[in-house]
DNA sequence: TATGGTCTAGGTCGATTGTCCTAATATGAA
DNA sequence: TTCATATTAGGACAATCGACCTAGACCATA
């Protein structure tokens, strides 16, 4: 049977790596010199490179899954479980103002390779946008669910990428507050607009 | 004398092919060969591949700066000039559907290889942020006039990378419309708020 | 025609990359 | 214990990377 722990330690460092310097950047020299095990020890757990970005991607989506499963059962109205999204921006705002956003340096790094994963990766913007846009229809938007879901998505992925360039957390929590107000408006507008 | 066309043409072509496959990713024999030079001939007009690194900033830095300098001159008013900032969005919607922001991509990029050269492309932000800002200043702004420039800029950072995620063009042409009319809502608020 | 500086071509270097191979070790069932 | 399987270690491979070197072509001026 697989070593799991093993296997389990490889994706999770790397994860971390292909965060923190990127994928290509990443070798394998790096990885197994972290973890403490040989070179030629990987090739038993995954045959190419590229299994291990697809074994990454797949950890993440699953990851990405159960909090969004996660917030669907801790909010109680559309709102509040947009705004657990909002607040991944404080929870993570160490790694983002360092590292950006995991998701979109990843899918934009793969666009410039041109890799194969691209559509991978996408997947995990998707699974955001999706989530979102229900949180929209739940509030009544039934309309323009999808768009705003990309607009906040699109906001979001903006922050952390000047949040990261110009390491500004102050900035940050502005874009915070300025996106929660964002939502307050959208909701009451709809809550004028049903009446 | 130096040869300028030569170094000039190693300048444009390194300028596109780091655009549009990441600079770690491009490496001196793809630009020899598309340019139809000789490797080795590189290394006469620049001693390392950081030194081209820097010669690109410094190329987009000074287009940049006359860009900016020529919406100056070209906008009658703040709001016109800071619409012409907006449709950049437009006027590059294949290239930064294809290849996201090229200041963002690069500051990100340059970001995680911890590259000595990322303060020098984090100042392509500064330039548009200073900028920006100046103008947001003139519409009366002058409180949040750095707080409007990052988020604009921001927004603007968001609509490419999730344009190019999604290869989206209908998505970015829904946020330049969204952006206008913040845009408009911003100069009106401030009429009625200096009255 | 000479001469000296500018520019180019092409080969070579060590280091590193992803990949592969084989031998050794650990583990667990019979 | 015995043996098959799972796992690991470490060396070797070709390819590619940035970098360097040298010989020669080009070109202007004297």
């Amino acid at each position: 049977m697989a070593n799991q722990p093993t296997r389990e330690r490889i994706v999770a460092e790397a994860d971390q790596l292909f965060y923190q310097q990127g994928f290509e950047h990443t070798s394998f020299a790096q990885i197994a010199e972290v973890l403490g095990i040989s070179r030629g020890n990987f090739y038993y757990h995954f045959k190419t490179k590229d299994e291990i970005l697809h074994a990454v991607i797949s950890h993440r989506l699953a990851r990405t899954d159960s909090m969004l499963s996660h917030w669907e059962l801790e909010g109680e109205t559309p709102t509040d479980r947009i705004r657990s999204f909002i607040h991944i921006l404080l929870t993570n705002q160490t790694k983002i103002t360092r590292y950006g956003c995991p998701v979109g340096t990843l899918c934009t790094e793969l666009g410039k390779l041109d890799h194969p994963a691209r559509d991978n990766a996408n997947e995990l913007f998707t699974l955001f946008r999706s989530w979102l846009r229900r949180q929209f229809e739940q509030l009544g938007r039934h309309a323009d669910a999808n768009e705003l879901a990309m607009h906040l998505l699109a906001c979001s992925q903006g922050v952390a990428t000047l949040a990261s360039a110009f390491q500004d957390e102050k900035f940050l929590h502005n874009e915070v507050n300025r996106l929660e107000h964002w939502l307050t408006s959208i909701t009451t507008t709809e809550q004028q607009e049903s009446r």
